[in-house]
DNA sequence: GATCAACGCGCG
DNA sequence: AAAGCGCGCGTTGATC
């Protein structure tokens, strides 16, 4: 291994003269924090396959200086991360390789660097130094060497990797994961405008129901902490009769369950109905008021959610600080969301797209047929549950449909199907009725009902099943019995998220010659901000673009773009129509 | 004081 | 709560 630390300009020119011929370079930063608007980059390490690694200290080295290395491929580890960091510093990042997620698509885990490298290269990479000063005037020899070797590392084991993941035949699934590395950083990078204003007003007044509350709480439960479900537990056995107790829900280690669902079941009790709202109140001012407020950055005062590809077990992306994939549907909560000033959001999200892609990676006639006509899946399969022509079906007969489509889909049973309905479809169901519901389910879609065999049988023998793409769950022994639905689910659920993926990366091409910038997207939708004169155009490019990206996974599919994306505009995520 | 598991709940 | 799946985050209470 040679090192050399390279601490001016000059010195920095040559040396990525000498680097730019190379076909690939791996590429480890050190910050001196996580967050790149309000730190700095302190050392740039590149190495070659060959082993020869130069550290830029970029407290004395001037980024133009480095634009000879960006004109040859890098690898990284979560090169997210370093695409924030660098294009921020103004880099023209080039194309990046990621041997986070070759690791992933290999090993089917989630593995930090040091792992991936003893794994794959028999290699001990001490971490203690990642948390050290990196802020100091002079870096330790120590420091120069932990950055270096981290880029050695991270681009053998890209060497090793790629072409297992091209004989797993994952390449399509990797290339799209890296196109997506600039959409979602850039995303975080820009970050999403919201009204704050707005948003200290309704704390204000969840702050002043949580009080009523906490008073009416008070006559009823007396002075424990309503937040506690020991607390609470504590209270139902000294004040309930034992015959309510004996029937009382349990948690899984044995406590009695104080979730909504369980006091829902005993509504007519005094406290519960306060009690109930104060769970709401409670969850809605601790995560999405004044936790909420946390994530205001003090720079652009925008959310900057991190969005991480290869850290779900299907495929999906992960979002955090804050996750804003799963703020509340409250009109007055999701009206925070805004485009910058004198912008207009554009919204599309996917009809269906799981049933769709049940529907074909299952094969099977029914629900094909469905979609082909542009008929309502949920319709269709009311009239298979009611016995009755399509025509016939009533508005309360195809509520009653929904939950069995979705739930259906996952190996939901009876007594979770009837509970689902009633509660979030607010459909009468029994247990009985619920299973002659699914009795005719799998009747009128026969082939589903066969593929979801077949996928648990994959589980059971193999260990393993995939998507669309090639992303592989395994099963260990922990699932043993309990792995219908996962296997049954993580095929869709991770296939839908490869449509959603191909869409994103569309997006670059589809939007040249507009303002529109990638907004936020949400599993099966996507949003755009961008000025009202390209309102038009941006709208009918991103029904193109998810069309498209429909299509690029499955292409057998062209018959079921019918009715497939649902295109609205507004000033608002709760305003798009 | 920091960390962890358990619980509960927001979304698709 | 329960044999629908996938996430992230806040609070409590135990532990060191």
């Amino acid at each position: 291994m040679q090192l050399s630390y390279v601490k001016s300009s000059v010195e920095a020119r040559q040396h990525a003269a000498e680097l730019a011929n190379q076909p690939v370079l791996g590429v480890d930063i050190e910050t001196t924090g996580l967050d790149p608007l309000t730190n700095r980059v302190r050392l740039l390490a590149a190495a070659t396959l060959s082993g020869r690694i130069v550290v830029f200290d970029m407290f004395h080295v001037s980024w133009d200086s480095l634009q000879p290395i960006c004109g040859v491929g890098w690898v990284c580890h979560n090169a997210s991360f370093e695409w924030r960091h660098l294009t921020y510093a103004g880099l023209t990042v080039p194309p990046l390789h990621d041997s986070m997620l070759l690791d992933r698509l290999v090993s089917h885990h989630n593995r930090k660097l040091d792992e991936v490298a003893a794994d794959h290269l028999g290699l001990q990479l001490d971490k203690t130094l990642q948390v050290s000063n990196w802020s100091a005037p002079d870096m330790r020899s120590e420091q120069i060497e932990y950055c270096g070797a981290d880029a050695l590392a991270t681009v053998r084991i890209a060497q090793e990797l790629l072409p297992q993941v091209d004989k797993a035949g994952q390449r399509r699934l990797y290339d799209l994961w890296r196109q997506a590395i600039p959409m979602l950083a850039g995303l975080t990078l820009r970050g999403q405008s919201f009204d704050w204003d707005t948003h200290s007003k309704l704390i204000d007044k969840w702050t002043a129901e949580k009080k009523t509350l906490t008073q009416q709480l008070q006559q009823h439960l007396g002075g424990i902490n309503y937040n506690s479900g020991p607390q609470i537990g504590d209270w139902l056995k000294e004040n309930l009769p034992a015959a309510t107790l004996k029937t009382w829900p349990k948690t899984a280690s044995g406590r009695l369950s104080t979730a909504a669902d369980t006091l829902e079941l005993h509504a007519k009790q005094p406290m519960i109905q306060p009690l109930l709202r104060y769970k709401v109140v409670q969850k809605l001012l601790s995560t999405y008021g004044l936790g909420w407020q946390k994530n205001r950055h003090p720079v652009t005062g925008n959310l900057h959610p991190e969005f991480s590809l290869g850290m779900t077990v299907s495929g999906r992306l992960a979002c955090s600080k804050p996750n804003t994939q799963n703020p509340p549907r409250l009109t007055e909560f999701r009206q925070l969301f805004v485009p910058p000033s004198g912008q207009v959001l554009i919204g599309a999200d996917f009809s269906q797209i799981e049933l769709r892609v049940a529907a074909l990676l299952s094969g099977d006639w029914n629900m094909l047929d469905a979609y082909r006509k542009g008929e309502d899946l949920h319709t269709k399969t009311a009239a298979a549950i009611a016995g009755c022509a399509v025509e016939a079906v009533t508005v309360e007969q195809r509520q009653g449909a929904k939950p069995v489509n979705f739930g259906n889909l996952y190996g939901q049973a009876a007594a979770g199907l009837a509970r689902q309905a009633n509660l979030d479809y607010g459909v009468g169901m029994t247990t009985a009725d619920a299973t002659q519901a699914l009795l005719k389910f799998k009747l009128a879609y026969p082939q589903l009902e066969h593929w979801k065999r077949q996928h648990l049988g994959l589980a059971q023998q193999q260990r393993q099943v995939k998507t669309k793409l090639g992303l592989v769950r395994d099963f260990d022994r922990q699932h043993e019995g309990y792995l219908r639905g996962e296997a049954q689910n993580m095929p869709v659920q991770g296939s839908a998220a490869e449509v959603l993926l191909a869409s994103l990366v569309r997006l670059p091409a589809a939007l040249a010659g507009t303002d529109a910038v990638l907004y936020h997207t949400v599993h099966d939708e996507i949003e755009l901000a961008c000025s009202p004169g390209f309102a038009d155009r941006v709208a009918a490019e991103l029904r193109g673009v998810m069309m498209q990206g429909f299509l690029d996974v499955f292409p057998e599919g062209e018959a079921l773009t019918h009715k497939l994306v649902d295109v609205k505009a507004g000033s608002s995520w709760a305003e798009l129509k």
